[in-house]
DNA sequence: TTGAAAGCGGTACCAC
DNA sequence: GTGGTACCGCTTTCAA
């Protein structure tokens, strides 16, 4: 003999309604019991819990956000989580966030190109805000989202409109170092394997390791490009050791193709790393410290930009009017073993 | 004089009544207007679209929602995305679902283990189906989800509760397979350097591997815990190369520890893979195929997996009441060079 | 085909 | 502190 439905399958979800009838209080209490700080008293708290208990209710957020406007979901758009540096950027992010309160609802962005469709759907499901971590996707998605008063917050790249937040490494500065490194050690032939022409992020790097190398007698690097990819990456260095003086030194403008690169150059060329040719990449992904590669790059510390990442979503949810503020965040260079050492330098680990 | 306001920045977003006002038509018109399929006539559709872009409007997704008693979200939980089978299978999930038109919302599992109170907020949200990709995730979860009338696929493990459907690789077949090589091999002292004990794809591989040995004329391996963790994996492997009498073919319940345990063999014992110990693992994560490591393994095949787990999803979607499937996915021994190859046999790639 | 009106499940403001 | 009620933005009967 029971009182209540033995819950049973699929049954209807209980309603604050539900909960309300059960405890013979009025609906507005229910949702005032599960208002953390609103004018409750502990009695009726109680009564209301034990009711939600026993049907087992569950307050909907979807229907609470359209009065709060506020869904607690941010946005998230990537691009492939092949390259090593996203998995884990994006489990911080998702880690950061749920802490703060909020959750993910997570885009990917097809490798065919045209996103903006999909991203289209971000918009609607009424996110709170937007992290653009993709360096392929066009900034035009960054004004629809600004101009629909979503906050926007680029993640590992910028863009010239001043609407968006951003938030990088230090990249410019960051090329630059391993360029002097380069130099310092004694290469004389440096070679760039470069990303998209149109990633920001691709192009300060590629700016700071010309100036490094302008600033420090060497010739400019011969630039072959990668795209940011495995096959792009070994279709360069190819390139690069067809020719007559090939390189002795090779930057790749990610730690992702730094990784494809170096297995080529060994596996497929035979050479030695570094005695024959010495490769630096930049992100310090993961693999970048794996003994097997052992390379030579430059951080892009993870934590502190999906820190400075959270922090500007949560300053221009505060008060949308502020500018929107490009943070760069700084890295350090990492010296392993895939890059000869100038004297003196001992490599780390 | 004007009588709308010139879109500045942060205006309130426009809804379907500003649409009706505008078009001077009503509300529900734009609705159909925006549903395909809808008894609408195509003079009106026009003029509401017209009306539509004029203003920006929107659709709000949430809003419908409430009604429709569809969100289409999918809840994924994901544990760490350090292993390197995740990443990629994230990625093949959200763009398969975005092609159903579904996106997924992310839920990480904290390290400090207690996800629940995370979990909770999952069905808050009202999410149409839910995705467990976590080996640590409690299945008490998984009831707590069918209870709640949310279908839910489990990938990559299994659960002994039949409420729950589940896409696993076929693990107890692969790690008998890795056996019977490492046998025809001719090694004589098998290790298992095992994941978490409650884990049902640790379990099933052990099993699976115990079985192969006892098959093949082994002796019943030693087995270490390594807890699916890098740390683990080399704690793992340091002890075991403690022992008088060291094995002479690891088997990894992971590729993850798998490739920590080969470069911690190599770099930090200085012994030579496969001639002074083989090594195999298991998953076929993209590290075991780059040629530092060229790992010995056995396939679990993320793009057919996560076919079957969209399928799981749409069918239970589309008849609640159908009994839950157990899909199990079969995979292929991947035959490379880290473990010695038996007589005739040769190495892919 | 079209418009009016009743919710979907909550929150917030209003008196009491 | 509590209950009543308007309303968030949309879909969906129901008549016209």
């Amino acid at each position: 003999m029971h009182t209540t439905m033995p819950e049973s399958h699929v049954r209807q979800a209980a309603t604050a309604h539900d909960v309300a009838r059960h405890a013979g209080v009025s609906q507005s209490a229910v949702s005032r019991a599960f208002t953390p700080g609103a004018s409750i008293s502990p009695a009726m708290r109680e009564r209301v819990l034990a009711a939600a208990a026993a049907l087992g209710y569950r307050p909907n957020l979807i229907a609470r956000s359209l009065i709060t406007r506020r869904t607690g979901m941010v946005g998230v758009a990537v691009g492939s989580l092949a390259n090593h540096l996203y998995p884990g950027m994006l489990e911080a992010l998702a880690n950061r966030l749920q802490a703060e309160g909020y959750r993910i609802l997570l885009f990917t962005a097809p490798r065919d190109g045209n996103a903006d469709p999909e991203m289209e759907q971000i918009l609607r499901y009424q996110v709170d805000a937007i992290v653009l971590a993709a360096t392929t996707l066009s900034s035009h998605l960054a004004d629809e989202c600004s101009a629909a008063g979503v906050p926007v917050v680029l993640f590992n790249r910028t863009s010239s409109r001043a609407a968006a937040a951003s938030v990088t490494g230090s990249n410019h500065d960051g090329a630059y170092a391993l360029a002097r490194l380069i130099a310092e050690a004694g290469h004389r032939r440096p070679a760039f394997i470069a990303g998209p022409p149109n990633a920001s992020t691709n192009r300060d790097r590629q700016e700071g390791f010309l100036a490094g190398c302008a600033a420090h007698g060497l010739p400019a690097p011969i630039i072959v490009p990668g795209g940011f990819s495995e096959a792009g990456a070994i279709a360069a260095i190819t390139e690069l050791l067809a020719r007559p003086e090939p390189p002795d030194a090779v930057f790749c403008a990610s730690d992702h193709m730094a990784i494809t690169v170096l297995d080529t150059v060994r596996h497929c060329f035979g050479l030695r790393v570094p005695e024959d040719i010495s490769i630096v990449g930049f992100d310090d992904a993961p693999p970048a410290a794996w003994p097997s590669y052992a390379l030579t790059t430059y951080r892009q510390p993870i934590q502190p930009m999906v820190e400075a990442t959270v922090t500007l979503i949560l300053e221009r949810l505060a008060s949308p009017e502020a500018p929107a503020r490009q943070v760069v965040i700084p890295g350090e260079l990492v010296i392993r073993r895939s890059c000869r050492l100038p004297p003196g330098v001992e490599p780390e680990g």
